[in-house]
DNA sequence: GCCAACGTTGGC
DNA sequence: GCCAACGTTGGC
């Protein structure tokens, strides 16, 4: 099996757009709530390698899988439905909210650190297509999200494995 | 620039 | 609730 990278899985692109897994964790926001809200800001990243993607990779219009982590049940952790970038990036206003968890000290209008996308609802699964699942598929064994100890909240997806499981969750 | 210590993520 | 694996911080 070959590790591709995140940097392999964006530069192997050659579509319009790219495609994206983002983590949420349910209990904090699920799908469920976006279907309800239309879209919603991605805010609350403070990772690097995540605000990257955000800030340098997305586009309006790149595909998305939301994927529901530390779900309850547990079983229950997965692919929940189906997203799609609506915004490009903009700076993400809870770095400057001094009662927010995401505050920022050394952040400035002039010069945000921090920033997000806009997420727009697609669609709900009808059943999540579960870790165990995912792990499961041999088709899929490049992803980053079953790799042990992968936290990155928002990966790459190759256009391959994204069409594979599209087929197998919306017939 | 190294790397140990610390804090966080997230599956189990 | 545990804890392995990871990202970040800060002393040097």
């Amino acid at each position: 099996m070959k590790n591709l990278t995140a940097l392999d899985i964006i530069s192997s692109s050659n579509g319009p757009h790219k495609f994206w897994l983002m983590k949420s964790e349910p209990h904090v926001f699920s799908i469920d709530q976006l279907k309800k809200e239309g879209s919603t800001p991605w805010e609350g990243v403070r990772n690097y390698q995540a605000r990257n993607f955000m800030m340098n990779e997305m586009k309006v219009g790149d595909q998305v899988l939301f994927y529901h982590s530390s779900a309850e049940p547990p079983y229950e952790t997965g692919i929940a439905g189906l997203a799609e970038i609506a915004e490009s990036a903009t700076p993400d206003k809870l770095q400057f909210d001094k009662k927010s968890e995401y505050y920022d000290a050394k952040a400035t209008k002039e010069k945000p650190q921090w920033f997000c996308v806009r997420v727009q609802f697609k669609e709900k699964f009808k059943k999540t297509f579960t870790l165990a699942e995912l792990k499961a598929e041999k088709e899929l064994s490049e992803m980053l999200v079953i790799r042990q100890g992968m936290r990155l909240s928002i990966q790459p997806v190759t256009e391959k494995d994204f069409q594979f499981i599209l087929k197998k969750c919306t017939k």
